[in-house]
RNA sequence: GCGCCGGUAGUGUAGCGGUUAUCACUGAGCGUUGCCAACGCUUAAACUCGGGUUCGAGUCCCGACCGGCGCACCA
């Protein structure tokens, strides 16, 4: 028996969600097309994660290129830490991590650059440990795709790996944007690149694929959230750091878990109730997804706290599917570094605070000449002191490992009151991050069912059915005429036409009978088919059956499209929808 | 990247040196058809790619590509 990945697959294939990307040309690892239907649920999942971000959270979304210079990645250390040392054995061709071939020999050996681990492998005569042949030089093999910015080849641009960076980048701008206020979001939508060096699973592990990543910029020191109180009751699966240690999850309010201390801090909770909603509402079974934290060795050093949402796949296990993190100011910083700009925020506080400063003026006139180029290091080095230190008839100082003595008279210092309006901070950046790709995935595959319906004197069969909620299946409504014939073809295609302005996309169907025309629809998810039968050209009705009951009301044609839309987007049930059959 | 296994119409498959590559479902067309994969007729559609062995290769051999599993890797 097939198991259910391949069973969805199979239907995506076959139906234009999914298609293995250049297949014309033997296909390529890594790659996925989005055909028709595919690309059209993708689309949706991507817009319900807007209508959340975007426009209820108030995060604007922002597109930057899918190219970025060097210093992004250098700042960010993808360039440098995103990859993995290799070497390859010249006689049998394995490859092997360098860095794990020295571990013995050396304490930190992934603190080693290429050459430096070549080096100890040639000191040493490290041999290959497969079949102790010579090894070759070692070389990084990073996980970014790597072009060129022009002709020249001179300026090093990669393929982003993530798309995170190009909010860090537009730091400053977004500031201003948001009139210097936190807490603020920026949001991104696109597609991230990393060369899997062996990228299996199918969608799971793509070298092309889509993140919706938001940046929220908040004040370190008040972590709370305003609309904490409104989600504060959602209870979540919680596969905390204890909870991992003893192999279970914990069902519990998201409030208690801020509480206990388990979620770090109420913005951090707040995301994740947030992504809860997302996951669902597109189609996620809530039995089937839980927040697993990461432990402590396995979270970037930086990081405050991070959680993973996961997904229950039949195949796959738990897929990570959103990472929610609390990125600190790592990034902030790490571009000020690079980019030698500060990227702060400046907060003015509610009433001026008076402070004592204390100033050292070192005369320059005097330093100037007598240590020429060190006067400078001198000068700041001076500044650093305390008042205690500057007190003494010599003051004593070391610079570059030199002892300096300096003058009492060469340093004037004074203590000035001042009144301070505000001050400059570095904002934390809370980070969720989504893998649509995945998400999309999960959610056909928990939409995915087979159901044995049987009809009185007739066989078992298999009915197909892809239960996606009404707001993400790609076709939402078939206008299906009972049988071929002109007088019904013509009120149906009066509907459809209802239905597109209606912003409704809809099909057409008047091929084979009406129950083949059920299932063909069933098995893409559409949630509603429309059936104009005799009893339309009577009473001016048309059946609408529902796809995961099967059950039939009778509705009026006019105003159909606000009924069909209804029930898509503002929760209208069924019932409601006409007279029972 | 390594090892093992596999790759035949849109999908699932049969064929494992010898005419025109099997079957089912699906798709298209016509007829029929009064609500859940009906029926009849017609029709479309495949040996992953490249080399080799052979009089002759889906079939045997080698390589590449793709997929599955195991190892390694996995911000």
């Amino acid at each position: 028996m097939a198991d259910k990945y391949e069973q969805v697959i199979e239907l995506a294939k076959r139906r234009g969600f999914l298609w293995n990307s250049f297949e014309l040309y033997g296909g390529t690892a890594g790659f996925y097309d989005y055909g028709p239907l595919g690309a059209m649920l993708k689309r949706r999942v991507e817009n319900i994660w807007r209508d959340i971000f975007v426009i209820n959270e108030g995060y604007y979304e922002i597109e930057a290129p899918t190219i970025g210079i060097e210093d992004i990645f250098i700042a960010s250390g993808h360039v440098g830490g995103f990859s993995d040392p290799l070497t390859e054995c010249q006689k049998c061709n394995e490859a092997f991590r360098a860095d794990h071939l020295v571990k013995d020999i050396m304490d930190n050996p992934d603190t080693l650059s290429a050459d430096e681990l070549t080096d100890v492998i040639n000191k040493n005569s490290v041999k290959c440990p497969e079949c102790g042949g010579k090894l070759g030089k070692v070389y990084e093999f990073n996980l970014m795709f790597k072009t060129s910015i022009g002709p020249g080849g001179k300026r090093a641009g990669y393929l982003r790996p993530e798309t995170a960076q190009g909010m860090f980048v537009d730091f400053p701008r977004l500031v201003k944007f948001y009139r210097d206020r936190l807490p603020f979001g920026a949001t991104q939508i696109g597609k991230a690149y990393r060369n899997e060096i062996s990228p299996r699973q199918g969608v799971i592990r793509l070298r092309e694929f889509t993140q919706a990543e938001a940046e929220i910029f908040i004040d370190p020191r008040d972590k709370t959230h305003p609309g904490f109180r409104e989600i504060g009751d959602i209870i979540l699966n919680l596969y905390s750091r204890e909870g991992q240690d003893a192999g279970e999850s914990t069902r519990m309010q998201i409030k208690e878990a801020v509480e206990k201390g388990i979620i770090a801090h109420e913005f951090l909770g707040y995301c994740l109730a947030r992504t809860y909603q997302f996951l669902v509402r597109v189609g996620v079974s809530p039995d089937k997804l839980r927040f697993r934290q990461h432990m402590s060795d396995e979270m970037a050093h930086y990081a405050a706290d991070c959680w993973d949402a996961e997904i229950e796949s039949e195949r796959f296990g738990w897929v990570e599917v959103v990472g929610i993190a609390d990125r600190t100011d790592y990034d902030l910083k790490a571009h000020a570094k690079q980019s030698e700009t500060e990227l702060t925020v400046y907060i003015p506080y509610d009433k001026p605070k008076k402070v004592e400063r204390f100033i050292v003026k070192p005369n320059m006139g005097i330093l100037g000449p007598k240590f020429k180029g060190k006067a400078g290091k001198i000068a700041s080095a001076l500044k650093a002191l305390k008042p205690q230190e500057l007190a003494g008839d010599v003051i004593r100082l070391e610079i570059d490992g030199e002892p300096i003595t300096i003058e009492k008279d060469t340093v004037t210092y004074e203590s000035v009151s001042e009144e301070v309006h505000g001050e400059t901070i570095i904002p934390h950046v809370i980070e969720p991050s989504f893998g649509i790709d995945r998400i999309t995935y999960s959610l056909l595959e928990h939409s995915y069912y087979e159901e044995e319906a049987k009809e009185e004197g007739e066989d078992e069969e298999t009915r197909i059915v892809l239960r996606l909620p009404p707001e993400v299946a790609p076709v939402q409504a078939a206008v299906l005429p009972l049988l071929t014939r002109e007088e019904l073809i013509k009120p149906a295609n009066e509907i459809v036409k209802n239905l597109r302005k209606a912003g409704i996309l809809v099909s057409f169907d008047d091929s084979g009978t009406i129950g083949r025309r059920y299932r063909r629809n069933d098995e893409i998810g559409t949630p509603y088919s429309i059936t104009v039968d005799y009893d339309t050209l009577k009473d001016g009705t048309v059946t609408i059956r529902d796809r995961d009951t099967m059950k039939q009301v009778r509705a009026a044609m006019s105003g159909i499209a606000e009924n069909i839309y209804d029930m898509i987007y503002r929760g209208k049930s069924f019932e409601d929808a006409g007279k029972k059959v």
